[in-house]
DNA sequence: CCCTAACTGGACCATTATAGGATTGATTAA
DNA sequence: TTAATCAATCCTATAATGGTCCAGTTAGGG
């Protein structure tokens, strides 16, 4: 349907799910996937690329689970976006215009590259952290 | 695929084609559709909502075709994109929230209306004036 | 007046992406 | 050992996308 799918949508969930638990050791899938109402099972194929990626550590056995393998304010939106859809653009032909025959010449090509680099400007700019903070802010000087 | 699927790319050639040969009375799609590379019948149904919307105007009969309905620069992207994609939005919850009950304590609905409205306002800061310039800029005074 | 270019609407189809399910196997704490 | 838990693979249903076909209708031009 869209740029942003439930791969993403669910993806975010579950690392801030996980952030906000904080270093307590790895948290198993299906308590996450009952908390945020996501399918177990398909949650369990999104966390495969998150994992590649090092975005998250994962442990096998009883009492494993997963966690996140950095600090949530090193997570960009970003990268979690790229990672679960695969892609990091929203067309092909501005990532590689030797696809098009009629990129050298195209009036919309920089309307959509344009558009891009507005969108990537943007979730680079937001982390895990930034969106998962489960308190107040810091008030302290 | 994503969020600008060839519906919209199609449909901003299209007006472009228009717009770049000024107000010479409507042209037929056979043409445009030839001269853009587009399969005509698929661009056929692309300038329905297009008409529908106000965009195009078009003439039947014996040199009938098509032809913008306002100036180029009154016609911004974003609606064109809006038309042509059916939807304004890149997710469903940031128009309607209503739709999922977990949106009054979602931490990550935030993200997804901020990039909307980069979005957004970046498509409406383009309009078809603007890519359909066909010649230099106008240096004079 | 009639022909025909051109638009209009709808049905239809093939391919791909999405969302989810199920099964089986490997690993490890208790 | 055994139960818990990740890992990997295969399967399915549904929808979106991109595109085709055709049977109409309209209206300009000769
Ligand atoms: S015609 Fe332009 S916008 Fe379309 S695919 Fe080619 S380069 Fe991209
Ligand atoms: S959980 Fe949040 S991001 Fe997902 S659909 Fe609901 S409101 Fe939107």
């Amino acid at each position: 349907m869209s740029f942003i799918s439930t791969r993403s949508r669910y993806g975010l969930r579950f690392l801030i799910d996980l952030a906000q638990r904080g270093a307590l050791g790895p948290i198993d899938l299906g308590s996450i996937a009952e908390r945020q109402g996501i399918p177990e099972t398909y949650l369990a194929k999104l966390v495969v690329p998150l994992r590649n990626a090092g975005i998250i550590r994962s442990a096998r056995g009883a009492k494993g689970g997963y966690e996140l393998a950095r600090s949530p304010a090193e997570v960009a939106v970003l990268e979690v976006v790229e990672v679960l859809e695969g892609r990091s653009s929203l067309l092909e032909c501005t990532d590689r215009p030797e696809l098009c025959a009629r990129s050298a010449d195209c009036p919309t090509l920089p309307v959509w590259t344009g558009l891009e680099t507005v969108v990537h400007d943007y979730l680079a700019s937001v982390s895990v952290g930034d969106v998962a903070a489960p308190r107040a802010p810091d008030y302290s000087i």
